[in-house]
DNA sequence: GAAGGTTCCTTGCATTGCAAGGTACCATTT
DNA sequence: AAATGGTACCTTGCAATGCAAGGAACCTTC
């Protein structure tokens, strides 16, 4: 994965986790792999991560052995944590619609019960002096 | 806005700035102000990002006198902020796919083409043993 | 002249993703 | 049995960066 996705990535690496583990429990070295090929997480990233959701009581953990290695350390979300994953899912869908608004070149933004400030400020003129 | 979207803003700010570039040029406050009302973004934001895009080169400067305030220092995007809107318009797009792939409940995600690691888990049977 | 909007700016804080490194378990190879 | 390499856990330090808070200057209105 290109390295200027970094810029994208911060902040929705835990819903991602959530998204991950509303499908099935899993461990951390697993969600690190899926989320690395997904949208480019790197390992040491989990970790931290992974403890904050558990101190947040999004996720609760168990043990498992692990047919090649240490024991694997499942996470499960608890019902805090599918709340959590609502909540975050709406806000990440009106947030990437409203970037994706943006992104429309056209400027059909007054969409119905818009505030109407005085807001067009129609640069007209501007006398260009940059260096 | 909620302050729980705070997450979620990281890193696509420049993007944001870029594409309210793209429809006509403008200056920090009203960046600002727009970008406050879009996703939310703080007004102490703006002016170091100003300050690194065009360290960067993807926009200069110029200033115009205001009839409310302080001359406003307006900035126009150059090509190299063009060609890079292009660019990380693209990632993004590619970006919010995944995560929305992620998001989407089913596990249709073998797409043609999967690598085809011996990645399929099957949780099956995890004993529980959590607190 | 006080108040408040506009417009620019800075400093300090806190969050947090990542790279790099480390430990340990297990199986296969030499 | 030593070495290798994959799995799986973890930590430390760095660097980026969004934000709140604050400040200064310009302007208009009361």
């Amino acid at each position: 994965m290109e390295p200027n996705l970094v810029q994208f990535k911060k902040g929705v690496l835990e819903l991602c986790v959530m998204a991950v583990l509303a499908r099935a429990d899993s461990y951390g070295y697993d969600i690190a792999s899926q989320l690395s090929e997904a949208i480019g997480m790197g390992e040491g990233t989990i970790y931290p991560l992974m403890r904050r959701m558990q101190k947040d009581g999004i996720v609760s953990t168990y043990f498992v052995e692990s047919p090649s290695g240490p024991p694997r350390k499942y996470y499960s979300l608890t019902d805090l944590g599918r709340s959590s994953l609502t909540a975050q899912r709406t806000a990440w869908e009106s947030f990437a619609s409203a970037v994706s608004a943006l992104l429309r070149p056209a400027s059909d933004d007054a969409p119905p019960g818009a505030s109407s400030d005085q807001k067009t400020i129609t640069v007209s003129k501007a006398v260009r002096n940059d260096a």
